[in-house]
DNA sequence: AAAGCCCTACCTACTGGTAGGCAGGCGTCA
DNA sequence: TGACGCCTGCCTACCAGTAGGTAGGGCTTT
């Protein structure tokens, strides 16, 4: 059972609006017609929009390493486990109708709140680093092709990630990912294949 | 002697602002203090701000076209070329306080006019273009090494540089778009140099 | 005279946020 | 068992401030 379903309905309303409108693209009015209570019960979970996402990046940011851990455990290769993660990226852009919360955030950092800007940081630092870790994996095990440097690797597949994002998102065309991405995708040989894929319930 | 001086100010007041703080993020209000004129007198102009982000993506377009086409009379190598584009990409970025204007709107797709959406991509279309050029001149002239697709890499790069502006956005750091593009510019091939550069006035 | 430009004054709708109240569930203590 | 106080969760009503936009007047330039 959850803290609380309204906060988590919340959440789930909030993030949504935020990957599709940016931070100062929705309001209380917005979430409150939503999760169907009144707005002002909104400043019951969350005292103001500040508190409201931060919230909403550390649930992100957990769930997203989650996800990571998930994949770990779930393939064996670093090109499996770079593709499980691209994969994810994409399902995030939901056909272009949305952003990886880090990015839409990063696009109206100056209306966000100092802590929160410091969680965006935080999050591309973390995803920075498991993906570094994929194409050092990636390098040994032969999965990755031509990686030479898996930090600046990494770095770059991350700002090109979120890149293919904002691309498919301009033109509500999810083939405008995979455009941005196909690149990155052919250096990863799918000569070995990922091990039992765990379920998910 | 430009159409109108405030004009014109308005338009670079509001092209800041939307590359700053996005579409959402700025008011008539803003542009108001920072022109110098009343807000209401910003209608005289520019009637609804649906008309104004259309300006603003027009001359962005058009002015965007001119740094291409500078480009293409300064460098002669494929090389050369993107190497100059790229430039202009990190001069944008303003060392991590911008957004390119096509970037930002693109993050507030839903909050736009139709017919600002239609310029977003079309934007990216000629940007793509140039730069699929860009790289089938750097396969033949020798200037950019393992170029297979031009017309991907473009899609590619382009992508990588809008990521890029947003990764050094979020933490205001310019380095952070050198990392993202590292990659990128190590392609390059410095060993033919540019042709003389023409002077701006 | 007309057009261009900017003004004051005002509008409605909405922003995030506050004040105070009320219903119901919980444990505690008589 | 029942009364008490407290907490959670939501409500209505309201606040000051701001959003984009309108009406109409006046000065200046052509």
């Amino acid at each position: 059972m959850p803290t609380s379903d309204t906060k988590e309905a919340l959440l789930d309303s909030a993030e949504n609006a935020a990957r599709r409108f940016g931070f100062d693209g929705f309001s209380y009015a917005d979430l409150a017609q939503d999760v169907g209570i009144r707005k002002a019960s909104i400043h019951h979970h969350f005292p103001s929009k500040a508190k409201l996402s931060l919230a909403l990046m550390e649930r992100y940011l957990s769930s997203f390493k989650d996800v990571c851990a998930d994949i770990d455990a779930s393939y064996a290769t670093g090109g499996a486990k770079l593709t499980a993660l691209i994969e994810r990226y994409k399902a995030g852009s939901d056909n272009g109708q949305q952003l990886c919360l880090c990015a839409a955030f990063s696009a109206s950092r100056d209306s966000l709140a100092p802590e929160v800007v410091s969680q965006i940081i935080g999050f591309r630092a973390m995803v920075s680093d498991w993906i570094t870790e994929a194409f050092e994996k990636g390098r040994s095990d032969g999965s990755i092709c031509g990686v030479t440097n898996p930090s600046l690797e990494a770095t770059s597949a991350l700002s090109l990630l979120e890149g293919a994002q904002l691309a498919a998102r301009a033109a509500s065309e999810p083939a405008a990912f995979d455009a941005a991405i196909t690149l990155l995708t052919m250096r990863i040989s799918l000569r070995e294949p990922p091990i039992t894929r765990i379920e998910q319930p």
